[in-house]
DNA sequence: GAGGAGATCGTCT
DNA sequence: GACGATCTCCTCT
């Protein structure tokens, strides 16, 4: 039995049924320091829309990337074609596509202008399970667990499970209500979030840039 | 359960 | 031409 499945008893219910409901975060609260608004976005949900069908999630796992001055962040060597959303504004999708395999979700923040961005690492599935299970090609089984994890933990992961793809979603605007992307606030707060290294990358490795609900069994990886 | 290797392609040098 | 903010499968313990 590994970590995560020990905790998971201990766990709360994260459910809410105001997710859905609820009014995307604004601008403004993108338009900081990535360590403040990673820190801040852990508990928030993630919303994909479409027609009547939702999927929701909430983030469990971020990682914030500096801009310029961190030589780990895309945006470290200035502007490029790729990387040019997290020079714009403050609260849009930076996707990008990683290893001839994966997309990875992230979110543009600091003022317009400056580079500075959040990963969405893992997410705990709250609701459309059935979309999320279609969308990663898994067969829901037994619905333990383990098998959850599958959905949303890794940013490889979730960016499948919610059907997020560069050409769809790169530049993106998710503090807009038409948006079929947002993240909206229900009010749930984690009670602890601990703090450590950023995982797989090589440059500033040493920097804790990492933040997670901590015993969060959907967090990615071994370490906490 | 842990660790290693392979898959595969966009981006940048 | 090299490499990367990853995932999955396989082998070994």
């Amino acid at each position: 039995m590994t970590h995560a499945t020990k905790t998971a008893k201990l766990q709360k219910p994260t459910f809410s049924r105001m997710g859905a409901k609820a009014e995307p975060i604004p601008w403004k609260f993108y338009a900081r320091d990535p360590r403040q608004v990673a820190a801040e976005l852990l508990g928030k949900l993630l919303v994909r829309r479409e027609g009547k069908q939702v999927r929701t999630g909430r983030i469990v796992e971020v990682e914030a990337y500096l801009g310029q001055d961190d030589p780990a962040a895309h945006s470290h060597r200035g502007p490029t074609k790729r990387n040019e959303v997290l020079f714009g504004p403050p609260g849009r999708a930076y996707v990008y596509f990683i290893y001839g395999f994966h997309f990875c979700l992230n979110f543009s923040c600091e003022p317009e202008g400056q580079a500075g961005g959040v990963l969405i690492r893992a997410l705990e599935p709250v609701a459309g399970l059935d979309l999320m299970y279609a969308a990663r090609e898994l067969e829901p089984k037994h619905g333990r667990l383990t098998e959850l994890r599958l959905l949303t933990s890794g940013p490889g992961r979730l960016a499948e499970a919610f059907s997020i793809t560069r050409e769809r979603d790169n530049d993106k605007d998710v503090t807009s209500r038409r948006s079929d992307l947002q993240v909206v606030d229900d009010g749930w707060k984690p009670e602890k979030i601990a703090q450590t290294v950023r995982i797989g990358i090589t440059k500033a490795a040493d920097e804790m840039l990492r933040y997670v609900i901590a015993d969060n069994p959907f967090v990615s990886g071994k370490k906490m």
